[in-house]
DNA sequence: ACCCAGGGTCATA
DNA sequence: TATGACCATGGG
């Protein structure tokens, strides 16, 4: 039904931006506090935090647990919202090694997985799902806010549906590859930056041709 | 002075 | 199921 459209506006996207090099991080333990830091949050605000943790020599899920939440929340301050956040690093770190470490987390399987992530404090299915994809390198489609906006603009979603609905939706639509929904989701990310803000800018979108929106105007 | 950013939770109806 | 308030910093 919608396959041949998504996988075009893939293409469409891949052509226009390139290859976005997501996850951006040093390992999969940062992807995990960038995924939990980078909530409702612009990224740039993230590397400042994570810079910060870095400096400290505390990123590592023993080095989170160890140090005090306070200490914490005043090192991932720039990410905003940082008290809860610094709680939502520490009961992250706890969860991880009480599996036996980052690599054994990861290497669960998927189901399981995706199902403790969710019972975390602050860990909702777009972060549980980001880490998933770009930590556990699993093939699952990561639905955010960008996704919705474009996909309503293009006409093929009203941007309201329940989470899971989305995700069912694109992994039916896209071929089952954790590439893919990679950089997929980045891309979506990147034009949704670019082109599909809030207050759009429709001049010079690699999408116009596809896009229901313009004629709104 | 607004508006927004790579969400999630909780109270309310 | 569906809104609204709240969390907080930094850039445009």
């Amino acid at each position: 039904m919608e396959e041949r459209a998504f996988s075009e506006i893939y293409r469409r996207l891949f052509l226009a931006y390139g290859p976005q090099g997501w996850w951006p991080a040093d390992s999969p333990f940062e992807v995990m506090v960038g995924a939990v830091l980078t909530q409702a949050t612009n990224w740039r605000n993230v590397e400042r935090a994570i810079g910060n943790l870095k400096e400290a020599g505390v990123l590592s899920p023993e080095a989170v647990l160890q140090l005090p939440e306070e200490e914490l929340a005043r090192l991932v301050r720039p990410a905003g919202f940082y008290r809860q956040k610094a709680r939502r690093l520490k009961s992250l770190a706890r969860a991880v090694l009480s599996h036996g470490g980052t690599e054994a987390f990861l290497s669960l399987p998927p189901g399981k997985l995706r199902e403790i992530l969710l019972s975390l404090p602050g860990i909702g299915p777009e972060t549980a799902d980001s880490i998933l994809l770009y930590a556990a390198e699993r093939p699952v489609f990561v639905v955010d806010a960008y996704t919705r906006r474009i996909f309503s603009r293009l006409g093929f979603i009203r941007g309201n549906e329940p989470y899971e609905e989305l995700r069912a939706l694109f992994e039916r639509c896209l071929p089952r590859d954790t590439r893919l929904y990679q950089e997929y989701h980045a891309l979506l990310v990147r034009h949704g930056k670019e082109h599909c803000r809030a207050r759009p800018r429709c001049h010079g979108c690699p999408l116009r041709e596809l896009c229901s929106f313009e004629k709104g105007k």
